[in-house]
DNA sequence: GACCCGTGGCG
DNA sequence: TCGCCAAGGGT
C-alpha cells in the first residue's frame, strides 16, 4: 500500500491542477463554498462564479447579511439553484452560531445546511487538515477499479466503499490530505468515467480492473430525463427571475398569451424560452408552485420575484 | 433505496 | 444528434 501512495501522491505532486480554492491562503469559507459550487458541476463553470462570490462575500457574515435572493441571483447558471439557498442559511449559521467562523470538525461541519457526507469530509480535510475519509464520485471510481476490478463503482454509496476509503487512508493527517486530493485528482483527469487514460496512470500496473481485461460495467446507469421535464421548465422560470429587477407578474407566467414585449431585453428573451419550452399552463403552474415551495421564489406585492 | 433537483460541454 | 456526465444533498 506504501507503494499506491507514493506513486499517487507523487504523480499528484507534478500534474495537480492549479486550482484558487487549493492556494494555500485560501480560507476555509472559500473552500467551503468551492465544494458546494462543485456539487454536480464541472471545474471550469464554477472557477469564474467562485471568484466573484470570494470578492463579494469574503467571510460568511457578509452573505448572510444580504437577502437569499443575491446568492441565487450571484449563483447564475451553475445549476442546482437550491445550492445557493442552502449555501446561503449555511452562512447565517455560521454567523450566529458560530461567531462568523467555520467549525473545523465533521460531525459539526455536517449540521451546516447543504454540507453532507462528502462536503464535511471534504472541509475537515481540505480546510482544516484532519484525517477525514473524503468520498466523492472520483474516488469511487478510482477504488472501484484499482482495488474492485470493475469498470464503474456501484449506483449508491455503499459501506463496503466507506470501509475501503478508511481502509486506504493513511494514518498520517498531512499524509491523509494530500492522499484524498491526490486520489481525487487522479480521477478527475485520467480514471474518467467514460475513456480513461490508463497509459497516463501512475498505478495502471497495480489496477485490478486493467488485469481483468477492462471488463464493462455491470449494469446500465440510468439517464436523467432532461427534455419536456418540469425540471426544464423550473431552470426557465429561475433565468426569467434572475433576469428580473423587480417582482415579475404571475400572468407573465401563465403562458404565451400575455405581452411578452413589456418585459424589455433580457427579462423578454428569457419569458419568450420559459413559453416556447412549457408544455402547458398545468406545467408552468406545476413549476412555480414547486420554486415557491422550496423558497427559491417568493411572492412579492408586483408579482415573482426571487426570495 | 428511490426519486427529485439545473446546466452545458463533449464523445 | 443526443445521451452521458460533473468534487451531492435532501426527502
Amino acid at each position: 500500500m506504501r507503494d499506491l501512495h507514493r506513486a499517487v501522491v507523487g504523480w499528484f505532486a507534478d500534474e495537480a491542477r492549479d486550482l484558487p480554492w487549493r492556494d494555500p491562503a485560501c480560507s476555509p469559507w472559500g473552500i467551503l463554498v468551492s465544494e458546494v459550487m462543485l456539487q454536480q458541476t464541472p471545474v471550469v463553470r464554477v472557477l469564474p462564479v467562485w471568484r466573484e462570490w470570494m470578492e463579494r462575500w469574503p467571510h460568511p457574515a457578509d452573505l448572510a447579511a444580504e437577502p437569499a435572493g443575491e446568492a441565487v441571483r450571484a449563483w447564475g447558471r451553475l445549476g442546482y439553484p437550491r445550492r445557493a439557498l442552502r449555501l446561503h442559511a449555511a452562512a447565517a449559521v455560521i454567523a450566529r452560531e458560530h461567531d462568523g467562523e467555520l467549525p473545523d470538525t465533521e460531525e459539526s461541519l455536517l449540521g451546516l445546511p447543504g454540507v453532507g457526507g462528502y462536503t464535511a469530509a471534504a472541509v475537515a480535510a481540505f480546510a482544516f487538515g484532519r484525517r477525514a475519509a473524503v468520498v466523492d464520485t472520483n474516488i469511487r471510481r478510482v477504488h472501484a477499479r484499482l482495488v474492485g476490478g470493475e469498470a464503474l463503482p456501484a449506483p449508491s454509496l455503499t459501506a463496503d466503499e466507506r470501509r475501503l476509503a478508511g481502509e486506504l487512508l493513511p494514518d498520517d493527517d498531512a499524509a491523509s490530505v494530500r492522499w484524498n486530493a491526490a486520489v481525487m485528482e487522479l480521477g478527475a483527469l485520467v480514471c474518467t468515467a467514460r475513456s480513461p487514460r490508463c497509459d497516463a496512470c501512475p498505478v495502471a500496473g497495480a489496477c485490478a480492473w486493467r488485469a481483468a481485461g477492462e471488463p464493462p460495467p455491470s449494469y446500465v446507469p440510468k439517464g436523467q430525463a432532461w427534455h419536456g421535464t418540469d425540471r426544464q421548465v423550473r431552470g426557465a422560470v429561475m433565468a426569467v427571475l434572475r433576469a428580473a429587477s423587480r417582482p415579475v407578474p404571475r400572468g407573465f407566467f401563465d403562458g404565451p398569451t400575455n405581452a411578452d414585449a413589456a418585459h424589455s431585453g433580457s427579462v423578454g428573451i428569457e419569458l419568450a424560452r420559459l413559453h416556447a419550452l412549457a408544455a402547458g399552463p398545468e406545467q408552468l403552474e406545476r413549476a412555480v408552485a414547486g420554486l415557491l415551495a422550496d423558497g427559491l421564489a417568493v411572492e412579492r406585492p408586483g408579482g415573482l420575484a426571487l426570495p
